[in-house]
DNA sequence: TTATCATATGAACAAATGATCATATGAAAG
DNA sequence: CTTTCATATGATCATTTGTTCATATGATAA
């Protein structure tokens, strides 16, 4: 209590003399992105989270597809698709065109697909 | 129901004269990873989806740290940071060693600092 | 206008998730 | 051996998430 006082009610560990991470932690906390940005972070790797998801992405990487037959590609409802699509727009990961009732979706940028390959090669290689 | 049966219950469209996706779905099919690897791919980007172990892994590319140092850095539980140490060393996204009673964390392989930098340039570039 | 096709959306519900609390394990010090 | 420190883990619970169902919107054709 005569120090500073926990950043929460977690002690945790003593870090008197034993290890103080004091000097490396307040290193550390310099380096870090501030907490917006590993939330915004976390929140875009969430939306890569979804088998659903990621497939629709994959799709795109092909060509741009129309809402049906993504839902036929993946085997699930249209219904289903239009909200993750909804998700993926919202994020700024796919654009759509209109072509009379069809709606087009396609990938939005390149990031998409090299933040995906990156994931790839890390479950397949090993 | 004389031709092929839908994959669900779900016609989603007509796709008879209007805009046949079959000949373009079955090449698309083709490019696809298979289910399994498609469901690892999503099940290791869910990990990256958690601001708390996205701070773990940012905190790890600085240093190899304990787990009371990540509790006291993240303002969290040591609970809540052994669950989540937990799940990125199941994933193999980290590795530990021991030094007497602590446990020190560090970064299994490049990989994961890619992935995540690459997240980070996609929300931090527009 | 009315019917139909393609897509979007809101409500509802089951499943998955992440934090907390209490407790267990495991190592070193006394 | 007992205590203490560092970490791990099981149970519980509130939130979040993704699908389904029903329905709404929006565009074209009849």
């Amino acid at each position: 209590m005569t120090e500073k006082d926990q950043t929460s009610g977690t002690p945790a560990c003593a870090a008197e003399d034993t290890h103080s991470h004091a000097a490396l932690l307040e290193e550390i906390r310099h380096e870090l992105p501030d907490d917006n940005t590993l939330y915004d972070l976390a929140d875009l790797f969430k939306i890569f989270g979804d088998t659903t998801r990621v497939k629709i992405l994959y799709a795109l990487f092909e060509s741009e597809l129309c809402v049906c037959a993504l839902a036929e590609l993946l085997d699930v409802s249209q219904s289903a698709v239009s909200h993750q699509l909804r998700v993926l727009k919202d994020a700024e990961l796919v654009t759509r065109r209109r072509d009379g009732k069809t709606i087009y979706y396609s990938l939005a940028d390149e990031h998409v697909r090299a933040i995906i390959e990156m994931g790839f090669e890390h479950i397949t290689e090993e």
